[in-house]
DNA sequence: CTCTTATTTAGCTATATGCGCATATATGTA
DNA sequence: TACATATATGCGCATATAGCTAAATAAGAG
């Protein structure tokens, strides 16, 4: 049984994560920490392809991207839908989108700031 | 020059990423994708610690925990400021609630439908 | 059955990284 | 100076995993 009753939360601002908690959340970000996975949620986010064409879109070689498209499928990232000798992916939980645009945005914020540290942004005005 | 002008993105939705881009975002989840890490940030979601505050919260060794806080601050999702001699580190970043908050409810979806599945909540009524 | 196409899997190597231990650095005190 | 406290760091071990090549499975066509 894993537990995942402690899951209800609104992480950090309410009750603590369970160390099992924790576990399936870096987990998911684990998935989330590879180009080559963003680049695959990235063609698929148009909608459902197929290994080949993934192969094509991505550049990597068709074994990588076949294992690749295994470990997003394994955290319920996408679906699988075979027919005859294809194997169609598509996204299966559109949060990834926010959060990748949590991220860029943050990201964005983050360059601005550093550019403008050496032009007069901060403290110490002289 | 680590050129971020293909930054400005809405992610997926809008224009592709760059390579560059996606290597920052890949990383950016990285450091999100250790559970110790997701411990110190709930720790310090309430407010600054010091690291032996920290040390003590987390159950970590105090070298572990140290290295953990420099992880985070390197990716400035955490700042640092000295004090005598304690260091005491606080979220730089709130986007990383939102983050864990997505995950979070992606996740209790998932096993709401993994549970639904043996109770008649998916198709094949019968 | 044989051949072709599409995808997956196995074996391998190289790299990355979490953790523990010991030590180093920094700052304050006597 | 010597000592104590708070953090940080260097090193080694163990493990995880991305990527490659080659081979295995799966499904259709002849």
């Amino acid at each position: 049984m894993s537990s995942l009753s402690s899951l209800p939360c609104l992480l950090m601002k309410s009750s603590p994560l369970s160390d099992e908690a924790l576990e399936l959340v870096a987990r998911r970000f684990a998935v989330l920490a590879e180009p080559m996975r963003l680049r695959l949620l990235q063609s698929l986010s148009a909608g459902e392809k197929n290994v080949h064409t993934l192969v094509e879109l991505t550049g990597g070689t068709q074994a990588n991207v076949s294992r690749h498209l295994q470990t997003l499928a394994d955290a319920h990232l996408l679906k699988r839908r075979k027919e005859g000798l294809q194997v169609f992916y598509a996204i299966a939980d559109p949060t990834i989108f926010k959060l990748c645009d949590l991220v860029c945005g943050s990201l964005e914020k983050e360059h601005a700031a550093r550019a403008g540290v050496f032009r007069g942004g901060g403290r110490n005005p002289r």
